[in-house]
DNA sequence: TTTTAATTCAAACGTTTGTTTGAAACATAC
DNA sequence: GTATGTTTCAAACAAACGTTTGAATTAAAA
């Protein structure tokens, strides 16, 4: 077993307190101490806190939205030149998502309530990050999704992708509150069941009218 | 014209901080800077910076819930001992937040913004005083909506319950980046449009299978 | 007016913050 | 071996942080 570098392990630690914290709540000192790091290998690697942030963020969205991209040209194909159905397009869309934020060797649940935090964050550099990932995403989706709803107009339609945004995002984001609010009868481990039960919402919601 | 209070002066601008930059970004300097007020008063009239958070918090949540339930008991006078319909109980819950998120005169986008980013830290004070409210409301609601979604098991009840706070507090919470990625097309600061277009998605989504 | 309480104020407290520095330790090539 | 470039390290930097203090000021009560 080799022990994983001092990058890795800095990004590691960052996600966690960054998470945990919040972006100006974790400090470069908590950080590197749970890095097992020295405080200067952060300012070395990254060159500041405010890059290290991207740098976290880049890791996770990168892979995921070209995973969610590939998912979608799966169905494509397996359809031909036909429309994929909406609960194929939704759960290209939100299943590669609440996947990754089930897997904990992926960062799961940190990366995501971490995600959750920086969509509000006002700042310029995180923004432009992430509505740029979502640009990138929506460019490629926005076909099949106006194909299986060909009765919304424009306005309905990106209302309804919005509050989609939303339900993703809190599912993904805040996976222990259900389970305390539900008396114990919903279970966000298992993962497959959340993702059928959101989709099952989102499509009842889309097609809605 | 009277000036406002110091106490309520503090409130203000803590809530626009602590919205913009976080409840540990917002330094009590930048906030006592805003609110023409000296630095000390912070913890004169409130104790600490904790207890400051809280009680921005609680000028805006009580009012709220209690509008909310306000509201349900209206819609449920009004058809006597049968059962309120589905668009009534969740436009009772979505409306006032809705509203009181669009009303700048009382905090409005400013204080949701902050309500979105509060729900994701782990702080336990914070996290006690959120769900406490949240339970209250739910508690007045349970009944109105298991007898407006009979056909939904207990599990399917609360994942939908959990998906419809999702799309709800994303709506409130971030108000502008629909008009972005629209294109313009929606706008909004049409908030009675807006709120039926939320409760007609989520009816649907509620409703479905 | 005198007395008493409530509020505001400037200044300082000890910590903690992000960042920088320059030398030490390490690896790789010649 | 020496030399070269990369990575780590302890220590320090100035600035900003939440909080406390005690006197000055204002308001209310007597």
């Amino acid at each position: 077993m080799t022990k994983r570098s001092t990058k890795d392990r800095i990004l590691d630690a960052s996600e966690a307190l960054f998470a945990r914290d919040g972006s100006s709540g974790a400090s470069l000192r908590a950080i590197t101490q749970r890095a097992k790091v020295n405080l200067a290998a952060v300012h070395y690697h990254f060159g500041s806190k405010d890059y290290l942030l991207e740098a976290v963020l880049a890791r996770r969205l990168l892979p995921l939205n070209a995973e969610r991209i590939r998912s979608l040209e799966a169905y494509q194909q397996k359809v031909g030149g036909k429309k994929v159905r909406l609960e194929n397009v939704i759960e290209a869309m939100v299943g590669p998502a609440l996947r990754l934020s089930r897997d904990e060797t992926k960062g799961g649940r940190v990366f995501m309530r971490l995600l959750g935090r920086l969509v509000l964050e006002p700042d310029a550099r995180v923004q432009k990050l992430l509505t740029g990932q979502f640009e990138t995403v929506l460019k490629k989706f926005e076909p099949a999704l106006t194909a299986a709803l060909p009765h919304l107009g424009p306005q309905d339609f990106f209302w309804r992708l919005h509050f989609l945004v939303g339900s993703m995002a809190h599912t993904m984001a805040d996976s222990e509150r259900i389970r305390l609010i539900s008396g114990g009868i919903c279970d966000p481990d298992d993962t497959e069941g959340t993702i059928q039960c959101l989709v099952t919402f989102l499509c009842g919601g889309l097609r809605a009218k």
